[in-house]
DNA sequence: CTTGTTATGTACCGATCGGTACAAACATCT
DNA sequence: AGATGTTTGTACCGATCGGTACATAACAAG
C-alpha cells in the first residue's frame, strides 16, 4: 500500500481522512474496512510496521551485522538520502511524533528512533570510537536528519537536506569509506 | 493568550478544535469569535505573530545588532534553551511546518526559519567566518535544534535536547564567550 | 452452471467539526 | 437611573468525521 503511506505522510494521522485515503488509493470504505477491520488505526499501524521493516532491512540490520561498520554507516547515509528523496519526502514517523499520533503510536515511534540511534552508536563503537562519543554523534546524526527534513520543508529547499546529510556523513565517518581516505597512509 | 499558544503547540492546527481551545482558555465561542472574528485561522495567525515577535526581540535582533556577535550567539543558545524548556516544549512552527498548516501559513513558517538561519549566519560572518561556512553552520544549528526537539519528544527524553544544544553551541562558537577561552592567549 | 468466498459500493449512524445568530449580562459614562 | 457599548452563553447550521450494515458484484473451485 504505497498510496496509503503517502496519504499519512502528507496529511498526518488526523489529517488523513477516510475520504482522502479512499480517493488516493481508489478503494471504497467497503474494501478499506475489509482489509483493515481495525479502521484507521490499523491502517496507520500497518504503515508504521512497513516503514519499520524497510529501515530494519536497509539500515538497522546492516549497521548491526556488517563486518565493516564504516561501510554500513556510509550505506546508511545513502539509504537515507534515497528514502527521503534528497529532502523532498518527509519522515512520517517524525510527523507522527510531534503532531497528532504521538500518544497512540508512542511505542512504534520510540522504537524507530531509539533503534536507529542505538544501532548507529554501536556501529561507531565497533569502528573504534568510545561509547560516550558514539552516542553523542549518533544522536547528532539522527536528530540532524530529522531537523534537516523540517528545515528543508519549511524553507521549501531540498538543498538544505542535501547539505546537512553531507555534513553529518563527514561527522559520522561515513564518507571515509567512500572517499577511500583512511585506507591511504 | 499563552493558553491559546499552548493548545496549538500541543495539538497542531487541525487538532486544536474550538472545543479544546474553549476548554483550555475558559472562553466560550462567543468570546473567541469576538476577539478573533476570522475564526481559527486568525487565532493561529496571532499565535504565530506572537512567537515571531518573541524570537525577533530575544534572538534575531540581538544577532543582528549586538556589537559582539559571539556574545549574541551565546545568548541565542540560552534563549533557545529557555524557550523550549530544555526540550520539554515543542516548536509550534516546526509542527505547523510538517503537519497540517504548512500551506496555510507557508509565509510565516518560511520567514521564521529563514530569518533565524540568515541572521545567525550573518552574525558568524561578522565574527570572522567566511560566508559559505557560516551558512553551513547556521543551517546545522537551526536544523539541529529542530531535530533535537523531535528526537527528544519521540524518545521522551529531554536530555537529548540538552546534549544537542551543548554540541551545537560548541560548534557555533557560542560557548567560547561563556568559557572565556578565546580571550586567553 | 453452481457454489462458496472474497471484494466492493452505498446508504446510513451518532458525534464532532468550524462557524453564525442573537439575546442576555456586564461594564462604562453622563 | 438611563443609555451605550462591550463581552459572554447558548442554540443552532451544514459539512464532515470514523465507523457499521448489508446487498451485490467478482471470482475461483467443483
Amino acid at each position: 500500500m504505497p498510496d496509503l503511506i503517502e496519504v499519512f505522510r502528507e496529511h498526518g494521522y488526523e489529517g488523513a481522512s477516510l475520504s482522502l485515503i479512499g480517493a488516493r488509493t481508489g478503494l471504497g470504505k467497503g474494501s478499506l474496512y475489509h482489509f483493515f477491520p481495525g479502521g484507521k488505526e490499523e491502517m496507520a499501524a500497518s504503515v508504521l510496521a512497513e516503514i519499520d521493516a524497510w529501515f530494519e532491512h536497509r539500515v538497522f540490520a546492516p549497521l548491526r551485522g556488517d563486518p565493516d561498520p564504516e561501510a554500513a554507516i556510509a550505506a546508511m547515509f545513502q539509504a537515507t538520502d534515497l528514502y527521503f528523496r534528497s529532502g523532498a519526502r518527509m519522515c512520517l514517523i517524525g510527523i507522527f511524533a510531534l503532531c497528532d499520533a504521538r500518544d497512540r503510536f508512542a511505542g512504534a515511534i520510540h522504537g524507530y528512533f531509539a533503534t536507529w540511534t542505538q544501532t548507529l552508536a554501536e556501529a561507531m563503537v565497533r569502528s573504534g570510537r568510545n561509547p560516550g562519543e558514539a552516542r553523542d554523534i549518533a544522536e547528532d546524526i539522527v536528530g540532524g536528519i530529522q531537523g534537516a527534513l523540517v528545515l528543508a520543508r519549511a524553507v521549501n529547499d531540498p538543498g538544505v537536506f542535501a547539505r546537512a546529510l553531507r555534513r553529518l556523513a563527514v561527522r559520522g565517518g561515513g564518507l571515509s569509506s567512500v572517499r577511500h581516505r583512511d585506507t591511504q597512509p
